[in-house]
DNA sequence: TCCCGTCGTCCACTATAATCGAACGACTTA
DNA sequence: TAAGTCGTTCGATTATAGTGGACGACGGGA
């Protein structure tokens, strides 16, 4: 066990690393715990005990899991934060509207974190949900985020993070992915399609507060229609719309 | 330092102690913490630090608050549990069939957990969603549940949770609360109206896999709608439905 | 402009509490 | 029935969490 160079409690990293290996099993004992991090059965045991004693763990029969107390403590974070109270209303219309998936995405740890969904009625169903991460450089939400932050931030993030491909059509060259935010900065508004999932597209537009990006919304689509570069025109113009009024609303009603 | 009869880390219950403060005042430095937990500010401030290289909170400046993986962690263990897979598209098309509000929900720590919701075109907007947690007594859904517990879970959830009431109509005596279990038994299903929330009702019907109840299926409606017995009978008719589909498709389809 | 108070952060000592091997009873399997 | 699991408990040891004090940064008030 290498110490880092400032200094952690190893007791707290290993409760969450058990959290995590737990995740990845989704049930398990003692002993495979124990086996799975190469600690003493006994120890393991202890750190599940006190895990189901906080409740994000639980315990049935002697083996544990993971609690629905991870979906009650995450989900009570997104129904207070002012972005997604102020905007809920105005997405739940834009998806009426537009009849499309609409997003509402922010920043966190380098990656896109999916904040709601709501569903049009001929919106496309992927896996997408609250919650759900994404790489910022593979789809049109990401990238509005990226053009709006600072370089070096844009550059730890590529650093970090790197231009992982998901697909054909990710963008993978740095060069090629700055000019795109420079453009996207021009216009701004960001467009994909086949760049994080094959048949699917999108575009994205910013949320900035106080000078600063809080996040993005996007209006998801299969590929055939947001070629169409009418259709997406007014996919566009709606989102802008939208987004205004969230800034706004955002301001006076908060 | 009193020690428990069974020992457990304090190290790690501390941790989830400064979760939950952290959750309370949504972001705080290490003295604010170190104040309201009454401990050293560079105890405090080690834990910050931990809990941040965890990814379960994040640093901005020098304040700490939680972050996004909680929705992460938390969706991710709905949206892969099997219940959830199995019933989602059922409770969609109950909700469209419906136009209400549809809800399914598990027990968990002696209470009910929402685990996910489908709106119809007219379906109550209230705060409900998924991760929320309410008393199991004092909702349709709770009860059907709880008609469905060994009597010694049941002896158990009322002793510790006690009868609290929640409005004018939550049931607070126990023998009205047995007595009423016994006829959902009967019945199959469970109804109520401003038991939980005043204008809100329900109809709720369990879900038993393997002789266990797994959770159960509710339809909110506004309390008029709800009262009116031959409306109350549609509903129930087809959630009973979409109950035996949810059955049938986790025992062959899973 | 300067100063004082408070902030977050860091460091090193020490005593506490996490760690770990061994043993127990309860199951399952051969 | 016996041998191999399992989860759980216990007590000794020693690694490690807890702590006070010091530092630089920041900001409000004089």
């Amino acid at each position: 066990m290498t110490t880092d160079g400032t200094s952690t409690m190893t007791s707290v990293l290993r409760a969450f690393d058990i959290i995590t290996v737990l995740w990845e099993v989704k049930r398990a004992g003692p002993s495979e715990i124990a086996t799975r991090m190469s600690i003493p059965k006994s120890t393991a045991h202890v750190y599940l005990r006190t895990l189901a004693e906080t409740g994000y763990v639980v315990n049935d029969g002697g083996e544990y899991s993971l609690s629905y107390r991870f979906l009650m403590t995450g989900s009570r974070i997104k129904h207070r934060n002012s972005l997604f109270r102020v905007s809920e209303q105005l997405l739940s219309e834009l998806a009426a509207e537009t009849d499309e998936l609409v997003t509402l995405v922010v920043e966190q740890h380098d990656e896109t974190v999916i904040l709601h969904t709501e569903r049009g009625d001929r919106s496309l169903e992927l896996g997408l949900y609250s919650g759900m991460t994404t790489p910022l450089h593979t789809n049109a939400t990401g990238k509005a985020i990226l053009a709006q932050l600072p370089d070096e931030r844009v550059d730890e993030i590529i650093e970090t993070q790197g231009l992982e491909p998901v697909t054909e059509q990710t963008i993978t060259d740095e060069s090629v992915l700055r000019s795109e935010l420079a453009d996207i900065r021009d216009a701004g508004y960001a467009v994909d399609w086949n760049q994080q999932v094959v048949g699917m597209g999108l575009v994205g537009i910013p949320i900035s507060i106080d000078e600063q990006v809080a996040g993005a919304v996007g209006i998801v689509t299969p590929t055939e229609r947001v070629k169409n570069e009418e259709y997406r025109r007014t996919l566009i113009q709606k989102l802008q719309e939208t987004v205004d009024s969230i800034t706004i609303k955002y301001r006076y009603g908060h």
